[in-house]
RNA sequence: CGGGGCGUAGCGCAGUCCGGUUAGCGCACCUGGUUUGGGACCAGGGGGUCGCAGGUUCGAAUCCUGCCGCCCCGACCA
């Protein structure tokens, strides 16, 4: 990749309607704009590190035997009026017309969706265990949107959904999800914790809720020394105690705030006995469907990281989700076709050994070009200009460290440079 | 929805209180030249329905009324 076609758009002043650092250096990277309040587009850079988390998620999933399907985003009343949920939902629900004043919403979450999908094809229990994933645009009407694509109305999340013939086999499929969110996390590179939650507007019996720990979230969390804990809805509850701080210091856990990043949920019979969504036994008996649900809010993951991993300079990305492992600035090009060709050979062995590099042969000077990609947060920053042509070298420049390092070509194989 | 703040060039802002020439500044952009290893310099240049609508006035970015948008706090919710 180069960035004549690949544009940069960074800025140098501080945008003055943002509050919270990531959505800050989102905006000022070149990441995401704001169409308006709670929209945004992603700018080729903020979808870079998207699909790498897509990529880390997909993954995953696929191990534990989850396949992708595509949803639409409009959605039908009558689904939700049988689920219930048409009444249930508040306002967060943007409804609809159209022009044959058919009544429709936009998919904050897509349980009624895929339950009625599935009972069409669904009979046997000889099907089942099923499980399915999207990766798609999500809409809620924000009661207010905050913070960029931290709390955004349209949003980009990974739903999953689980159909067994019994309560053990949801239990199981659970745990395996579980696992798989601890490792989708740990891939990710991130501090988080999983907790006890609250099934809230989705429903269901047990729920647990996956957050990035940083002093940003909005979310109150009790954690013990290894992380685990409960969130503070489940702890008032739990303890019937209002006051968090009481709570804390009876049971020796620590107050901290965490952004939910993912949501877990069994939902049991919730939606397929309204819905419908039966099979038939190995006895020749009609049952309700067991379900599950599976949450990741994936463009909140991306606002998480970096309130987790920045400094002065800019992003410092964890290097699973950096959009690129490499840039690699070119020098003085216009003075000397030697540079360039000596740049050229090293891009092309950089991509020959599988490197995610981009070519950066704007004609900028290097203060510009080092403080667009240190703020950008790629992890490896490779200078080449008219001395490293001269004695065959380049200069590294780390973005977690402070000095610049002399290598030679033969760098180019580090395996520091990859994923 | 309640409270607070803001809206002037692509971005960041001054000017508004106290109405008065062609509405400014920094960054960015374009042209020419000089520079060139941590955000260069000089000279020239382009870019504005001052959020929108109405009103007051000889005259409105500035005063009045209404509306719209954006941000923050709260309520609410994932």
């Amino acid at each position: 990749m180069k960035t004549s076609n690949f544009p940069i758009f960074t800025v140098k002043s501080d945008p003055s309607d943002t509050e919270v650092i990531s959505h800050k250096l989102m905006i000022k990277s070149g990441m995401i704009r704001k169409l308006s309040s709670g929209q945004y587009t992603w700018l080729p850079l903020g979808l870079r590190v998207i699909d790498k988390i897509q990529d880390i998620v997909r993954c995953e999933l696929n191990k534990i035997g989850c396949r992708e399907i595509l949803m639409p985003l409009v959605q039908p009343n009558e689904l939700w009026k049988e689920s219930g949920r048409w009444n249930e939902y508040g306002p967060e629900l943007l409804r609809f017309k159209d022009r044959n004043e058919r009544e429709f919403c936009f998919g904050p979450t897509f349980e009624e969706v895929i339950t009625d999908l599935l009972r069409q094809d669904l009979s046997s229990y000889k099907q089942l265990p099923i499980n399915l994933f999207q990766i798609s645009t999500k809409f809620r009407d924000e009661i207010r949107p905050r913070f960029g694509v931290l709390r955004s109305r349209e949003f980009i999340m990974k739903d999953a959904y689980s159909f067994h013939a019994s309560t053990s086999c949801l239990d199981t499929t659970y745990s395996k999800y579980m696992e798989a969110y601890k490792n989708i996390f740990n891939s990710l590179m991130l501090k988080f914790t999983m907790v006890d939650a609250d099934s809230g507007n989705i429903g269901g019996s047990e729920s647990h809720e996956f957050h990035v720990i940083a002093d940003t979230g909005e979310d109150d969390l009790l954690l013990d020394d290894s992380n685990n804990g409960m969130n503070v809805e489940i702890a008032k509850e739990r303890y019937q105690e209002e006051n968090i701080e009481k709570i804390a210091s009876k049971i020796g856990m620590r107050l901290t705030r965490g952004i939910e990043v993912g949501h877990i949920f069994k939902l049991g019979t919730k939606y397929s006995k309204p819905m419908n969504l039966r099979f038939t036994d190995e006895n020749s008996q009609i049952n309700d469907v067991f379900m599950g649900c599976y949450g990741i809010g994936i463009s909140r993951i991306v606002a998480a990281a970096i309130e987790q991993n920045y400094d002065d300079r800019g992003i410092i990305w964890p290097k699973t989700m950096s959009p690129f492992q490499v840039a690699l600035i070119e020098l003085d090009s216009k003075k000397s076709d030697e540079i360039r060709k000596y740049t050229e050979n090293i891009y092309e062995d950089l991509q020959k050994q599988g490197v995610d590099v981009i070519y950066d042969n704007r004609n900028l000077k290097l203060g510009n070009k080092l403080a667009d990609w240190e703020l950008i947060g790629v992890p490896n920053i490779l200078i080449i200009g008219q001395k490293e042509t001269d004695d065959r070298t380049m200069t590294l420049k780390r973005r977690n460290e402070d000095q610049k390092q002399k290598v030679t070509p033969e760098f180019v194989n580090d395996a520091t440079l990859r994923v």
